[in-house]
DNA sequence: CTAGACCTTCCCATCATGGTAAGGTCAAGC
DNA sequence: GCTTGACCTTACCATGATGGGAAGGTCTAG
């Protein structure tokens, strides 16, 4: 299988494939003749799970661990949760960020009037005047 | 002031100052004899302004736009108010991403016995086992 | 034999931030 | 006056994940 069929059989980018093989995340292929790169069904379910994977937020970083899990028929699934649960924890903390931030940015956002007149209590937070809205 | 009390008392980083100036974000302050850059108080407020912004996960380009809106008296609230709710709603729609990434995988390490067996739903899902946990 | 669809490598860009190196400036203390 | 240390300067490189594009090689169908 040709890189560009592989790409479009797993759902990752022909690019990000060759990128995934220069940082080590997943082995070089063989080559033809033609020195284009010769992928297998193996190949291509790597890359699916590392789709998969991706798509459910955990970093390349991550990713390599699960992999090596993935291929470990030693592997204890206490290692796999303990991974999954620490992602779950980063993505709690960056929704909490972002929900912090969303709350601030509706409350000044309301108290907005949103006409023609320049007086805004979010310009007015930027600025450092806020007056804890009372 | 030296950038580096302009740092502190802004909060934002001597090296960041450096590069909104870089980007112009902000304008190019004057110099001393020694060539440092040297601040004065409006440059301070209006970094705190920045940062302010940041906080409230603006981007670089959204924060260009609200300086220029803190600046221009003849603005109207909408304008403000209209870039903030656009914000909000990027903001709301990254919450969702990242908010049906954990419930999969909340599931998912749910469902995983966390034991010294190799068994595991999570890895299972990765490799496109999934059995519709059922 | 050519068109065009595919592949190759290489470099650059994004976004916001940090690190480090090599060097200039300045104030305080001896 | 000289040293020390804190500060400043520019310049380059790195992150993490991805994309864009150039310049060129390969293959297949007409």
């Amino acid at each position: 299988m040709q890189i560009g069929e592989v790409a479009r059989r797993s759902g990752v980018s022909a690019k990000m494939i060759r990128h995934y093989e220069s940082i080590g995340l997943i082995p070089p292929p063989g080559r033809r003749d033609s020195n284009y790169r010769d992928y297998g069904h193996h190949d291509l379910h790597r890359l699916a799970f590392v789709r998969r994977a991706r798509d459910l937020g955990f970093s390349l970083d991550e990713i390599a661990d699960l992999l090596r899990l993935w291929g470990d028929r030693q592997r204890s699934s206490a290692d796999v949760k303990r991974l999954t649960e620490s992602h779950i924890a980063q993505l709690d903390a960056k929704i909490r960020r972002l929900k912090e931030m969303r709350r601030t940015l509706s409350h000044l956002a309301e108290a907005c009037d949103g006409d023609e007149r320049p007086d805004c209590p979010i310009i007015d937070e930027l600025a450092g005047l806020a007056d804890g809205h009372a």
